[in-house]
DNA sequence: TTGCCCAGCCTATCGCTGATAGATATGCTG
DNA sequence: CAGCATATCTATCAGCGATAGGCTGGGCAA
């Protein structure tokens, strides 16, 4: 009988999503490397849901605790950078996307609100900084969605390869996204 | 006994699908509707897996047969028209998204190729089209996807509404990429 | 020190899932 | 009529999330 606590159970999960996908993150496989038996998982979580939230929250850790913006920095290249680590976050683990996009979002409210003050007192119209932060998030999963579906059995598809580099895709995107904040803000 | 051909098969399976959604989408309930006993569904598809694909190909139908453009048409408000046709696709069966996101998209790339030649015929430099293109569709798929993930139990977070308009959303972020796309033509 | 409580695990079991093996019935074709 | 492909059936498997209820050990109050 080996002891448990919450956080070392979200952390053997996070692992275990990492080595074997998704899908594998089963409460019986997560129990048999936590050394317990399957239903003990269900004292700490009250349904498989709670921990995936959990996960979720765990693995937006980095960029959930990285430093927000300070008044002085360019409001575009943090912007940009903003949205990168956001990605990068979600690239971290395998599955990434798929996890944060299956879970409801806790959002933490109070970190948005600094950032958008932040652009506001840049100069950007609260509304536009509004859309433009959301439709930069919104890209962006959809974007590492696609990028984590990984190629694993799309081999059956034509051979002229459409292949498609995501970092380069993606830097694409969000300076469309971020031009067209630019070119709303100097036409007003 | 009753007889069936694939289509049935799928076409019932999205019927379920509008019913119950994604997660209720299973073997045994779709062979109990179509009166049939769940193994025959393996005779017509390999895999679930397989017939999710065909559902997914199958609920894109609308856009996928919806018009190409043709030379003379404003080659920005067909930029708009088309995203928006397909995120009106993704939302006219339940978990659209979803089922679109989780399937190894079977695109048509006549169609695409089509398009492209359009953009580029009025004057969009091929390579910002592309990105543009892509960048459309994964934020489409990005807010589709949060827009139809539901306040299903989302009842527990602060009750002050960050209710977010998905229509306004959407047309916000699409008109930046394609300001973004814009000022890039421009100022080149 | 005694005795209770409860945190944290256990066993046993439920109903559901996707999938396979192998038998059977139907209907077309030579 | 014989043979074959089609399309279903029954039976069964391993794995899943979840619940019910029992056992154990350490901390705390009397």
């Amino acid at each position: 009988m080996t002891k448990i606590h919450r956080d070392a159970v979200v952390s053997e999960a996070l692992a275990l999503l990492d080595e074997l996908g998704l899908d594998a993150v089963s409460t019986r496989q997560l129990a048999r490397r936590l050394g317990v038996e399957q239903p003990s998982l269900y004292w700490h979580f009250r349904t498989k849901k709670d921990l995936l939230t959990a996960m979720a929250e765990a693995a937006m850790a980095p960029h959930a605790t990285a430093p927000l913006p300070v008044s002085g920095d360019d409001w575009r290249t943090w912007f940009l950078d903003n949205t990168r680590s956001f990605r990068r976050t979600l690239l971290l683990r395998r599955d990434g996307a798929r996890l944060h996009a299956g879970s409801t979002p806790t959002s933490d409210i109070a970190r948005l609100r600094v950032k958008m003050a932040f652009l506001v007192a840049a100069g950007v119209p609260e509304h536009d900084a509004q859309m433009a932060m959301l439709a930069a998030g919104r890209f962006t999963v959809g974007s590492v969605l696609e990028e984590q579906a990984g190629p694993g059995t799309g081999a059956d598809l034509p051979p002229d390869a459409p292949v498609v580099d995501h970092e380069a895709a993606f830097e694409a995107g969000l300076a469309l996204i971020l031009e067209g904040l630019i070119r709303r803000i100097e036409t007003s």
